[in-house]
RNA sequence: GGGGAGGUCGCAUAGCCAGGUCGAGUGCGGUGGUUUGCUAAACCACUACAGCGGGUUAUUCCGCUGUCGCGGGUUCGAAUCCCGCCCUCCCCGCCA
């Protein structure tokens, strides 16, 4: 159901739904400008009706004509005022989020989220030192020079990081194919439309970058790309469940948490994600959150780290979620479990707003296919869980077995081997 | 960047240059039916979507409006004329 059926069909619920979310839209101002919209259509039809009434079947009287000139001139009024309400009426529509599934517990913020699963900890039986401060020791994280080529919140790999990251990259990918998921390289670099369709605008907008002049946009994970594959189309029943999975750079201004995790990678403006979208049946969407997730899960546990499953609270949920999971790996020196996946199911939310249909029979109605995201996984935080836990004493660093065969075999990375 | 062609109902096309029952013809595909021992073929019918209103509210149904890439304009009336934009194809140039 789109945003304004819900609302005409039960505005109490939605506004339930805003304070479970700790949202705002005035409900009462987009029933008002609703029934105006409605009102002023009505209106027009009426005498569009009277006009093509008129000019069918040939030229007519002088005096039909002077009058369709006056319908003509009413009509236009009637445009004008159309055009204001509906554009308001539209923007404060794209602003509401989705509705929430009666399973999510409720609550405030991630504090509140619920603890599904959690590993110990691994001890390493010395104290380690934070991803940063091993990394570029070890010579194989440059924060500095990526901070003097482009900022705060860059940094570059060097050597065997950038190797390693490389081949988690290719291996996670592989591990999805095998899942039956198909590989997707899209552009990193989008249009509003899309990022409309996949709920990314307008209240993303301030952690996007964008080109003005272009009205293009770097996207800020492959998930607008991968749910805009398929916009206006209708897909063919046989082909569902899609389930895709993509390698991007990922970009974001992270204007909203300036000041906050400053140190090291663990936030920063530009990073790579291996991402998951599935587009499949309503009625398998539960399923597929549940699938999804594990896969997210299967990546940390391949690589020996610490897990934790956590289900995300109604407060932190986000604008386009029905329902979702986030995955965390241990990050010993951080001190900290680190997101390193966040699954959801969208429902059709998404699927409305792209306008992506299927149909269950050959000339049956079309209906919206689910979207499901997750990734599948983000690399600095998943590259800090490594960092951490595989180090040794020494100052070298071990690499977790799952992706040797991606390195040449290569198990360690010495000391001495590349410096800053 | 320069020049040319073009975007029409799932696909392929007609209609545009001479504006008016053109929401749109034809072929293919699809669905239903007739015929048939079965299949095929043939024949017949149907074959976009959205919004609003009415009847029913389980499905079916009726009326109106809009949609011929998108947005404007001209006109009593636009798929058809004019302007802007987007996209595709071909040729030339330029860069990789």
């Amino acid at each position: 159901m789109t945003p304004i059926q819900r609302i005409r069909d039960d505005p109490g619920k939605v506004r339930e739904m805003l304070a479970a979310r700790d949202f705002d839209a005035p409900l009462e101002r987009i029933l008002e400008l609703d029934k105006v919209v409605r009102e002023l259509k009505a209106r027009k039809e009426t005498l569009q009706a009277e006009r093509n009434k008129a000019s069918r079947g040939g030229p007519p009287s002088e005096a039909v004509k002077a009058r369709m000139r006056e319908v003509g001139d009413q009509v236009r009024t009637i445009d004008g005022e159309l055009a204001t309400a509906e554009s308001e009426l539209d923007e404060r529509l794209l602003w509401i989020p989705n509705e929430i599934h009666p399973k999510v517990p409720r609550g405030k913020d991630e504090h509140d989220n619920v603890v599904v699963r959690q590993d110990k900890p691994k001890t390493l039986g010395f104290e380690p030192k934070p991803h940063w401060e091993f990394g570029e020791r070890l010579g194989i994280l440059d924060i500095q020079r990526g901070t003097k080529l482009s900022g705060s919140r860059f940094y570059a790999l060097r050597g065997a990081g950038a190797a390693l990251q490389r081949a988690l990259i290719t291996w996670m990918i592989d591990l999805k194919i095998a899942e039956g998921f198909t590989e997707i390289y899209p552009p990193s670099v989008t249009k509003r439309e899309t990022l409309l369709g996949s709920a990314h605008l307008p209240h993303f907008d301030e952690n996007l970058y964008r080109d003005e002049d272009d009205d293009v946009w770097l996207v800020p994970t492959a998930e607008p790309q991968l749910v805009g594959l398929h916009r206006d189309e209708i897909l063919d029943l046989a082909t569902l469940p899609r389930r895709y999975v993509a390698f991007t750079p990922c970009y974001r201004r992270e204007h909203m948490s300036a000041g906050r995790d400053v140190r090291g990678i663990k936030r920063v403006h530009w990073f790579d994600k291996v991402e998951m979208v599935v587009h499949c049946l309503p009625e398998d969407s539960p399923k597929w959150l549940d699938r999804m997730t594990e896969l997210a899960v299967e990546v940390v546990e391949k690589l020996e780290l610490p897990v934790r499953v956590t289900e995300r609270c109604t407060g932190d949920l986000g604008f386009t979620a029905l329902r979702g999971f986030d995955v965390d790996a241990w990050g010993p020196a951080a001190n900290e479990w680190l997101e390193v996946s966040s699954a959801s199911n969208c429902g059709s939310f998404q699927a409305e707003r792209s306008n992506i249909r299927f149909r269950r029979e050959a000339g049956g109605k079309a209906e919206h296919v689910h979207i499901l995201n997750a990734s599948g996984v983000a690399l600095p935080r998943l590259m800090i869980a490594i960092l951490e836990n595989y180090q040794h004493e020494d100052g070298s660093l071990e690499i977790p077995k799952a992706v040797r065969p991606y390195l040449g075999g290569r198990d360690c990375v010495r000391v001495g081997e590349f410096s800053l």
